[in-house]
DNA sequence: CAGTATCCCATCCGATACTG
DNA sequence: CAGTATCGGATGGGATACTG
């Protein structure tokens, strides 16, 4: 529909371009916590392990301007500030259901991440090769 | 079991780990891509807009390495090399669905994105503020 | 408490050119 | 067709130090 020829859900830009106010190392972790409910600076600090001051800030503002999530600052005498999620932000907690689990199922050894076979036989299953040798000689395809 | 106090859903480090796995610009709208079915690389290069043979045969390659997709190559006469999920890559469909619902929806104007509001009034709503003074001085909490 | 300010480095990615 | 080789530039993130 929508005169272009493939676009809205053929996994380009669109979906890209979404796909970057969530991009980064830190993001994803942070509204997962955020999901749980409003958080303070400090305890999210805690929270999202291994995480530093600069990172934060910097994966809060951007999540700010991508209006994802909130930050409510209370003018008190100890400074107190509370992040939480934004409607659109809550937008997309299904996403990160079902993200979150199938990282945990992973994490919990379901698939062996990052292992490379020492010597991985990958020329393969030959499926019909009978017709090889009567397709077009071998640099017909290479124009020049 | 694993001894670890609250780690496995409290969005830290285990999560973030898996999540590397498909970290990346690239990455997810290949996924996506693919989660429609075996493609060839340059079918893939060209349906996925805007990737480069660099980027996109990386990106491939970690996956690869990281088992979430399937590298088959066939000993034809013009090379012909098909990628495909694994089934711990099908494993991760669902995520992939939400996610690319929440972005399509996104991308159609749900929501103004990067949009910084040039005066945005930011100290807030000041909730019972009454006490504040009462509470200890303005330093107390800073030990030195 | 809740951040800023810097500096620096690693990685990611794009562009270009070449190959089995 | 399906890549590899190389290089340069941008970005993101870490470490450290300081502040309203």
């Amino acid at each position: 529909m929508e005169t272009e020829a493939g676009s809205l859900y053929d996994g380009s830009c669109e979906v890209v371009a979404a796909l970057d106010a969530i991009a980064g190392r830190w993001k994803l972790p942070i509204l997962w916590r955020l999901a749980a409910g409003p958080v303070r600076y400090n305890e999210l600090k805690r929270l999202v392990r291994g995480v530093t001051n600069t990172a934060l800030t910097r994966a809060l503002r951007e999540l700010e301007a991508d209006g994802l999530v909130e930050r409510t600052e209370y003018p008190e005498v100890p400074p107190r500030v509370e992040y939480a999620l934004s409607p659109a932000g809550r937008a997309l907690e299904p996403s990160l259901e079902a993200l979150v689990s199938w990282a945990g199922s992973r994490a919990r050894g379901g698939v062996e991440v990052r292992r490379l076979a020492p010597d991985d036989d990958r020329t393969a299953p030959a499926p019909s090769t009978s017709d090889a040798g009567s397709r077009r000689t071998a640099t017909s395809w290479r124009s020049r």
